[in-house]
DNA sequence: GCATATAAAGATAATTTAGTCTTTTATTTA
DNA sequence: TAAATAAAAGACTAAATTATCTTTATATGC
């Protein structure tokens, strides 16, 4: 549903999110270590969401990538329509193409309102609310060093 | 989240499980035709499925691909187990290895019921509970000929 | 100003998924 | 038994996605 690089996307604006400031950027290297992502691969997304005014960086010395008040305005859909083609949720579980409520396949009494609810979170929840939520209520961003098995 | 692989191969066989019998077979272009699937790439998956004995076929004139009652009762996910490599739903929306109940991501109170649902379904309900359904509800595995806009 | 750290840009390579084509084998029917 | 039909098998091509590498531009601190 979604492709390695909007999860990368994601992620890595909602950690720049939790944690960064115009005091303290983080480098595509530190990120890439953090979220345990291909450096060169975050680099060049992290590169695309500055040129959309998701994120803001800048370079040199002590330079690196972070979010502004401003920034956190935006919400995940802004993220996934730079970095994802078309609609993400289009065509879905069946691939029917065009179906929805008229012309629904077997589990779209299923799909419809878990789709219908991920898409309110993502249009209209803005980043700073998620980094809200995600401090509140401890979730991760990350799994590195939890123990798994 | 499925393949075009999987998506083609439920569509199939749940087309099948609609429409054909012992003395009412399909071939791979009918169903190519019908679903609107590339022909050889369906033919080459049926044959897959009947190797797994998901579905059944015969040799030459009037033969192709139909279901048995037997074959009705394999469900949704013994398709995905022959197409797909591992598991459709690990690793899902976050793209967090080995996450879970115990490790939520940001959107696991909205992802997790939905793949309990859907993995209830796919695993519990047959193929031909699936057909009876679709008999019944009228639900759609095409939408060919049917206006879109 | 110079050395250094870091983003920016973009070329290239690898992998996976999707789709096509050709040849062989088995079955049915006339 | 011959001709026709359709699946089986597998080689091949194309496209998309994922990942890497190299070079350039810019900001920082000494
Ligand atoms: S009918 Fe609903 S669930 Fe099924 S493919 Fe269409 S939108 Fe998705
Ligand atoms: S925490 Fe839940 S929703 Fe998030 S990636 Fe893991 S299983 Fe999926």
């Amino acid at each position: 549903m979604l492709s390695n690089a909007s999860k990368y996307a994601i992620r890595s604006v909602l950690f720049l999110a939790k944690n960064s400031s115009k005091e303290n950027k983080y480098g595509a290297k530190s990120i890439s270590d953090e979220l345990e992502i291909p450096l060169h691969f975050i680099a060049k997304l992290l590169q695309q969401l500055v040129k959309a005014n998701v994120i803001s960086s800048s370079k040199g010395p002590r330079g690196g990538f972070y979010t502004t008040t401003n920034d956190l305005n935006n919400n995940v859909c802004t993220i996934l329509d730079e970095i994802e083609a078309g609609d993400v949720f289009e065509p879905c579980f069946m691939g029917l193409p065009q179906c929805g409520d008229e012309n629904p396949c077997p589990v779209h009494h299923i799909v419809a309102p878990f789709k219908e609810a991920i898409l309110e979170k993502f249009k209209h929840q803005s980043i700073a609310d998620f980094a809200i939520e995600i401090k509140e209520d401890g979730t991760f961003l990350s799994l590195k060093g939890i123990d798994k098995k």
